[in-house]
DNA sequence: CCTCTCATCGCTCATCTGAGCGTCAACAAA
DNA sequence: TTTGTTGACGCTCAGATGAGCGATGAGAGG
């Protein structure tokens, strides 16, 4: 909390380390120490307080992932969250790609890790849960539910329509895609599309998701790619509705309620509702232009899990705090 | 204590991380962290338990100099010194002069820092003391005092005979030196050199002392510049009774009682009682050869600081365990 | 189905610890 | 000299903590 006071002397460093790692590492008590040294115990306490103050002892993470703790928990209880992910700047600049790949691998370790053979995994449409299917490599034999349509676009290109049968193939269970566009052009053909025998099947099984996996966007460009993929009317028109975030090509506004547009209508997405019912939400959302989307997100209740990089992090919490503070 | 258990899950370790940020870091205590996890302090225990055994929360020290505080306060408490200052192992071959350098630095840094303007130091006639003096740069004024004659030899050549005059241009106290030699032919000429006006009063000095800064030889070859400088014939006469260490000419054998040889009356030094009245004796001692003197002097109770190596200081613990335990 | 094992959890109680306060000594100003 | 200021120290007591114990539950084997 506080600043360096002064550095100390070399003999009284050693004394205070002396004393630190007894206290921290061996884990002795102040009394103890305090009989050791033939001190009181206040003493001993002042002076592991000095140690920690002034730097002199510093306790590290081990973190099997570069993770920030202190920013991952300030996260987690700021807005309540089961778990808060939040990975380490890591070089000065770099790429989105690149972070991407990172925050991919990390929603994959914890996917691995907490997945049962009795989950059920939906996967929403977007670039970092693409890379993260990329990178697990075992999974329980669970279904893989895909939670919408396919996005035009780039992603046709790097084959991301095959990430819930190349998960599903890993997992050895049942894929359930969603071989039809996300935005279609109006209700009708929606609905119709809809009923359609296998992608009936797969929106039936969204009441029985235990787990989703999903992304969060930000109702601006190139940070959505429902957004991108509008025509400057629609964009325009469900801005002026207060539009923050999109998960799923579903809408959210800035205190994070669900938001009905018209392209409600005609997207083929889990709705708000059914995400909101299933039990863990990982939400993937990253780099600072996402951080009120993340914020409103969040807000929503809906997530469990962040899993988000550092500056993003520190953004959405001034957000939380300036609401409070 | 214990050994890494097993490596805990991610989802675990980001939580014991959080956890243990707010109980190390944040100084908050386990109930409340408790209360905000909605779990039991117990349970908050057994984490912060569990991750410091895993490895996953480390205690650094960040001294001011590279020491290492485990073993520093285990050589301290098991020979009941005041101070112990363990270098820690730089280099895996570390050449005995470069060690020496840092030995000196250490002690040279914590005369500076204990010296005030009432003390009356002490210095006995060794290399490393020798290179101590080189690397003091401020020393309140105070009167520096020469232990023993001059040792013969190499000494002559790196100049060390001007070790306590120059520290005394330093410290701009009165110095105190002993232009004779430390090791003379016979019992006479060493009470005739004894009453000589100049040495007379640097003995008469002794009886003031408030520091002294001494190093501790080891009785062999190359381990100590006394043993070095006597015939075979001494030298095996003084070994056969018992003979292990040896301080500013003085001997002590293995359990640290003084011993009283030939020697003692031809050397123009200190004495063992003397030198056991001195409040604050720092003594250096490094190297493992050097360890079972170390280990002899430290149980005459005479020392109040040592100043030694990480490889030194673990064979002198294994001797003083070996008796204990 | 039972029963055993193994691990986890939270309780009690004796001990340990922190916040705040009063005492004391050192030192500077009056 | 006295008086005020500052910092170090250790006391009290309420609150926090650890060791040990029994309860509970999941999974293995009968």
């Amino acid at each position: 909390m506080s600043a360096q006071r002064r550095p100390l002397g070399l003999s009284d460093s050693v004394q205070a380390a002396s004393i630190a790692h007894r206290f921290y590492v061996r884990g002795e008590s102040k009394l103890e120490i305090a009989e050791a040294y033939g001190l009181s115990r206040f003493k001993i306490a002042r002076i592991l307080d000095s140690a920690r103050e002034s730097g002199l002892v510093r306790v590290e993470f081990d973190l099997p992932a570069p993770i920030d703790p202190a920013l991952s928990d300030e996260l987690r209880s700021a807005y309540g969250l089961q778990r808060a992910l939040v990975l380490e700047r890591a070089k000065p600049n770099e790429t989105r790609p690149e972070l991407r790949r990172r925050i991919g691998a990390l929603a994959a370790r914890l996917l691995t890790e907490i997945a049962t053979k009795d989950d059920v995994i939906g996967l929403s449409w977007a670039r970092s849960v693409n890379v993260m299917t990329e990178q697990i490599s075992t999974l329980p034999r669970c279904p893989i539910v895909q939670l919408c349509g396919v996005q035009a676009g780039m992603d046709m290109r790097d084959r991301s329509v095959e990430t819930v049968s190349g998960l599903a193939r890993i997992s050895g269970g049942d894929a359930y895609p969603i071989y039809a566009p996300l935005v279609l052009p109006d209700r009708r053909t929606t609905e119709t599309l809809r009923r359609q025998p296998g992608i009936a099947e797969t929106f039936g099984q969204f009441r029985s998701l235990t787990k989703a996996v999903v992304s969060i966007g930000a109702w601006q460009e190139n940070e959505s790619t429902v957004y991108d993929s509008l025509s400057p009317a629609e964009r325009d028109a469900i801005s002026k509705r207060g539009a923050r975030a999109e998960v799923a090509a579903r809408l959210f506004d800035a205190e994070g309620n669900a938001l009905s547009t018209g392209l409600s209508h005609h997207v083929l997405a889990i709705s708000h509702e059914e995400l909101h019912q299933v039990p863990e939400v990982i939400a993937l959302g990253y780099t600072t232009p996402k951080a009120e989307a993340v914020d409103a997100v969040l807000r929503s209740g809906m997530v469990s899990t962040l899993i988000t990089d550092a500056d993003a992090a520190r953004d959405a919490l001034a957000l939380a705090s300036g609401r409070r503070g």
